[in-house]
DNA sequence: ACGATTTCGTTCATTCTGTTCACCCGGAAG
DNA sequence: CTTCCGGGTGAACAGAATGAACGAAATCGT
């Protein structure tokens, strides 16, 4: 379980913020604030591990709770909840450690996005503590800044992507070849690779080359460094 | 022109990094330090966009430098440089805003990629005043996702390339012959020879003979002398 | 010195990848 | 009704990556 704190000066809004990240599997809510002088008492007494961070607070700006979270070294998280449109501000948050930016209105959608990149972000934090290549690194960073997996990129069906899906899962903890999928869906191999590709660069699956007879390696696609997602 | 602060404690690496961003359009070196104590006082004297930031260092860690920066309210961005492959060390770096993330030993094309992200991010930034939307938000973000694209020459995989220098990693400080590394990997002797043989081409792993029994002494390849910046 | 032994280094058939391009289908415009 | 357009799919293809097989090379034991 992922421990948020919830800060948001509307005490309506803050609300809101709790219900929707109870409706996020993984996450849980410990505590609420509503001003930037209650988020870093309860920032200190409890073990927070994401903030859900209002920018504008009324006794402070909410990015001088990050700047004081990394003064203290800690290792809590940020999720910048805005309505301020200036990009000044994004920079800022991102050379402070922010990791998701979200700006205001937002629909549920968005949100249990932005908290679903952030779980796997996290989980690939967990299950490994090494590092072989720079290639694992880059997609740590992928999955932190990658796009949300809301709407599908031009050329891929959310019905296809759902059949690859459900394909992969059910033959989980094993992996499938880009052969094995379209066998099992109807598809053809190119229209199975280009899903599982898809995947693969959402950080959603791993790709690993499967040795053993002659000729050229396949490559075993298996549900990936998270199962969090659209069913 | 984007100003960059280069910090290594060996003068020999933070020469050959000097040399490498100089040749990359658009950047120009404006300082080198070999210290924590010296990056300081350059950052607080000259206007520095972003800092190569070698993150051992004799006097101080170098994320110290980044919570310095952070903690002064300083809008400079730091590219992590570091041989250490903890990836703890990765989650504290993003924590503390750091954009880019480089594991020595690395080569020209993977530090160029770098800093062509970086400086792809920064255009976004000083192109637009405003966000109207969240999707140009999450653009700002998915431009920090680095990928570095070391191009491998023709007939060799990153995957299986990555997989060969694990299992040579995992055994340093001893050395593996091919058999014994394609025996740990699931590839044959002729496949893990033929990256062994690209490694050691690329000065990244050593040779040597390795005798005692009956017949033709084995190769034995270890994780030798890198390029840029080892350990 | 010479055969026995074991690995090396290379060649080449094999199998899968990754990409291109034509097709098909449904909807919008004429 | 026909034509056009644009997204989604798969057949075909060039070539990329692997491993089996094999002669050559290097060491050890006698």
């Amino acid at each position: 379980m992922i421990r948020v704190l919830v800060v948001d000066d509307e005490p309506l809004i803050a609300e809101a913020h709790r219900a929707y990240t109870e409706r996020v599997p993984g996450f849980v809510v410990a505590g609420v604030a509503h001003t930037a002088r209650d988020a870093m008492t309860l920032l200190r007494s409890t073990g927070i591990d994401l903030v859900l961070l209002d920018l504008n607070l009324p006794d402070k700006h909410g990015l001088e709770i990050a700047r004081a979270l990394r003064t203290a070294g800690s290792g809590t998280d940020v999720l910048a909840v805005t309505s301020n449109r200036d990009i000044g501000m994004v920079r800022q948050a991102v050379a402070l450690g922010v990791t998701h930016y979200l700006l205001k209105p937002f629909t549920f959608a968005a949100f249990r996005d932005k908290l679903d990149g952030y779980a796997r972000y996290r989980k690939q934090l967990l299950e490994a503590s090494e590092v072989a290549a720079q290639h694992e690194v880059d997609r740590v960073f992928a999955t932190l800044r990658g796009t949300s997996a809301e709407s599908l990129p031009k050329g891929l069906d959310q019905r296809t992507f759902d059949l690859i899906l459900a394909a992969l899962r059910e033959a989980a903890p094993a992996g499938l070849s880009a052969a094995e999928v379209a066998g099992r869906t109807g598809t053809s191999r190119v229209t199975a690779r280009r899903y599982l590709e898809h995947l693969a660069e959402a950080a959603r699956v791993t790709r690993s080359p499967r040795y053993g007879g002659p000729g050229r390696p396949e490559v075993e696609y298996r549900p990936g460094p998270a199962g969090i997602g659209s069913p």
